[in-house]
DNA sequence: ATGGCTGCTTTGAGCAGA
């Protein structure tokens, strides 16, 4: 089984990057961020046609995340939106169980600056969607987290970790928000393997950041234990980051064995 | 050196992203 997360930066630009990207890949599962589009105007019919059917949680020029699961992978069943008794108007969950996985699709806050409203906001929101996965684990012991995570777990997923330090997406208290989610018992897929040094998934769009690859890897896959075990591969797919008017992020990939 | 790109918005300067 292959699922993969993709932050697109606007579905509407970037469909047909997505739609060339799910025939070269064929992934059972693919989980869209900032889709940034109600419902009305999500192309439901396009991803139909190339073989996929979608779960949208989206809302007007912000946010809105995405399921699409390959037709002949199985159901989408159980299909559930945002953080339970978490009142927040931004769409940045949806989660839905294929294949016996629980899916669980995540656009997680940027946060701005340390400090900031949208700091705390961000921080609330990670030990909201924390408690929330404590109780799901129970409930479905096969879960995979993916998503854009907004936060750098560790200096080597920093191109330059001393002008980082401290700042937006490497502070403590966010780097101590992702190990609590460790600590649920989920696993980074990424170091589950031998990896090659400074492998990013987002450049800045300013700066030729990914020519001079500048980047962070601020998107995740984390998997619950039993799926940790079955997992053969967990990479980044740089490649449609060099293609014309691309998104900022570049696709995070695993593939699960049987 | 606080810019630099890109996408969005009650269409055009301002916000947000990371």
């Amino acid at each position: 089984m292959k699922i993969a997360a993709w932050n697109v930066n606007s579905l509407k630009v970037r469909l047909p990057h997505v739609l060339d990207w799910l025939a070269a890949q064929n992934p059972d599962v693919l989980c869209l961020q900032e889709t940034k589009t109600e419902d009305k105007g999500f192309p439901f019919a396009e991803l139909e046609a190339a073989g996929y059917t979608a779960l949208h949680n989206g809302q007007k020029t912000y946010n809105g995340v995405a399921l699409l699961v390959r037709k002949g992978s199985g159901d989408v069943t159980e299909v559930h939106r945002d953080i339970p008794d978490f009142d927040d108007p931004q769409k940045r969950i949806i989660a839905g169980t294929v294949n016996g996985v629980r899916i669980v699709c995540a656009y997680m806050p940027n946060g701005s600056e340390v400090g900031s409203e949208k700091y705390e906001y961000k921080l609330r929101w990670f030990a909201a969607l924390t408690e929330w996965l404590q109780i799901e684990l129970v409930k479905y012991p096969n879960l995979a987290l993916l998503g854009d995570y907004n936060i750098a777990p560790d200096d080597r997923d920093v191109h330059d970790p001393a002008a980082w330090a401290g700042k937006i997406l490497c502070s403590e208290p966010e780097r101590a928000a992702f190990k609590a989610l460790l600590d649920l018992g989920l696993t980074d897929s990424f170091r589950l393997f031998e990896q090659p040094e400074r492998i990013f998934s987002w450049w800045d769009y300013r700066m030729m950041g990914f020519r001079r690859n500048l980047g962070m890897r601020i998107d995740h896959i984390l998997l619950s234990a039993p799926l940790a075990a079955r997992c053969t591969s967990s990479l980044v797919d740089k490649a449609p980051r060099k293609l014309e008017r691309p998104s900022d992020h570049a696709p995070v990939v695993v593939e699960l064995a049987d």
